[in-house]
DNA sequence: TATCTTATCCAAAGCGCTTTCAATTTACTT
DNA sequence: AAGTAAATTGAAAGCGCTTTGGATAAGATA
């Protein structure tokens, strides 16, 4: 069913049914209805490449998942925040473009979408710690949030981040308060801002306890379940292991808790763990006592955020660039204790 | 740049200009090579809308994603799927339109995907045992291929699957060769006919080993790892606790391997744990000798096909329905071993 | 009753592309 | 040299919608 059809039947203009359907005011009140019930029973539907040709504007967002290799990590995050970015884009007509583009040709991603036309605005994923998407982004004037933020530099933009670096602190500084010193910090991939921040909350309030960095106690790489059994197993074989892990991901935590039973020790008694936890939906961490104690904050909410921002700025690009951010609430759960001092040597 | 202001620079009319970058044969090879360079160097895109009206199609696949409540589990299977999928569209010059719905109005979601004219073709995603979807996605002539199959249903339809039942049959079988027959299967949603597939598999074999069935060794849920522990945690406390566990997903075995060594015994050796692994990038299951026994099959892969077999079949509908069967690879790792009696009985 | 508003509605242009139908060259035959 | 076929290019229509610039009818004003 097409405009024509739909006014001929009516035996109005195209141009008054698509007025009494856009809610325009010069249409009878009594016209519109006709209209709408007309729709309604026709199932009409304007096809959105013609109204998009016609308005100028395509009613989609892109998001652009980087991928680094072909076999890469796909963040499990990332369905997590479009499943709350989604509702809101349903909820306001737009549709959601994915795109998952190599790394290394990113940019071209966004460039080959705005020549096509094909979004409004897109949603950027993964900011590195100096990202040059920002810069180019606002040079082709497409609007864009940040899922995150991009530290080393002084440009303006929008965003919605969690407080990385303070949940950070805050997580180690518990972790110090229960007597732990040799504290170790299992993160993701540091290039990537988010991974930066939270090791700078981590150092932070190592140095303003006076306890001297440990090099070998910092692990960084994709946050996969072997990543954090690799590094803990690595690291509690040392003769000086840490006694707590700061870890920033569910997944990494399946990995160290594995890691520490395979050592001969329980978690929350000889070694305790702290996870930043993004309340993924498949991995639950709200048992009346959590498994891990955890910072978190919900990432789905987040990708809602986002889309609102976005929305907002796509209906008013004149608004300045906006920001939120954050603060992530620490649930203490059972894989922390005060430092007791073990028995036995790592019985290894 | 737009079609028409390249064509002027470049003293051609709209149609050769077209038609030069579209390979029609009835252009110049000269003419063809200057008209390219040109929109490399303008970066000429022909934009997607026009295009898509000019042409009636959209160049754009849908995947609609079913949640069932609003904080409902995202399957971090469609992650993977849509990475490899999404390599085929963009090889293809398609883009990849995603949707978020609710599992109620579903089929109004195709309705509306097809009434909107938004996609030429759209890829199904957990079908459950008797799918009405695809009775309606062929009532309204929308192409489609689904990731899974319709089991009680005798339609025809395109559909790309891994072998769930044989594969899990196979699992059965091994756990039965190691001498265990107390066997438990902590599955999926068994409404989902992939968990009901599995269910068949395992029955089977038991059946076929002349093993009476206990309803209270089967668990069906959302694949989490919580599912995993609480199924698993339970089982194990009774009398008659399962000494090996068929379990249809990473996540919930995740959550099982907590549960075992909760029990106070260790994996592999007090209990065998057979998982069915998708092959997500961020739980690499490749050890030298894997963590866990499974039986495997890449979903990425099977998105990237499903993609070319949906893109086949928008070329030219008139190709009967097609579908693959892909055979999952048994893989032993540590988690498996032959019965041993325990010396104390659960020490609980 | 004649004029001016206001409320409704419509014809037609235009969004940027593809594609049909025709026109113009060029190449090839005889 | 004349005529025909093949190669190459363009003009213009059309995809389905929105929107500008009237037109018309009804109501208000004087």
């Amino acid at each position: 069913m097409k405009l024509k059809e739909l006014a001929d039947k009516l035996g109005l203009s195209q141009t008054t049914v698509s007025r009494a359907l856009n809610g325009y005011p010069e249409v009878r009140e009594e016209t519109r209805m006709r209209v709408q019930k007309a729709a309604t029973t026709y199932n009409y539907r304007p096809n959105t490449r013609a109204m998009g040709l016609a308005t100028g504007r395509s009613m989609a967002i892109g998001h652009v998942i980087p991928v680094y290799s072909k076999n890469e990590v796909v963040n499990p995050v990332f369905g997590e925040f479009i499943a709350g970015a989604s509702q809101t884009y349903s909820a306001n007509g737009y549709e959601l473009l994915l795109t998952v583009a190599d790394a290394q040709n990113e940019e071209d991603t966004y460039r080959k979408l705005v020549a096509k036309g094909a979004v409004d605005g897109v949603i950027v994923h993964s900011p590195e710690r100096n990202d040059s998407r920002v810069a180019m982004l606002r040079d082709i004037g497409l609007p864009f949030v940040i899922h995150g933020r991009v530290s080393e530099i002084d440009l303006e933009y929008s965003w919605i981040d969690f407080n990385n670096r303070r949940a950070f602190q805050q997580a180690t500084q518990l972790l110090l308060d229960l007597g732990h010193e040799k504290i170790a910090l299992i993160n993701g991939i540091e290039t990537l801002n988010f991974a930066w921040l939270r090791r700078q909350g981590y150092t932070h309030a190592l140095e303003q306890a006076g306890i001297a960095l440990d090099p070998s106690l910092m692990s960084s790489a994709e946050m996969t379940e072997g990543h954090g059994y690799s590094s803990a197993s690595a690291m509690l074989k040392k003769p000086d292991a840490p006694t707590a892990f700061l870890v920033s991901s569910y997944m990494i935590a399946l990995g160290v808790r594995r890691a520490i039973s395979h050592a001969g020790l329980q978690m929350g008694r000889d070694v305790s763990v702290i996870i930043h936890d993004d309340e993924l939906s498949f991995f639950q961490n709200n048992d009346p006592v959590p498994q891990f104690t955890a910072t978190r904050s919900s990432v789905r909410e987040a990708g809602a955020k986002a889309a609102q921002m976005l929305l907002n700025i796509i209906d008013d690009p004149s608004i300045a660039p906006v920001s939120e951010l954050l603060e992530a609430h620490l649930t203490i759960g059972s894989s922390t204790g005060p430092l007791k001092r073990l028995k036995a040597a790592n019985q290894n």
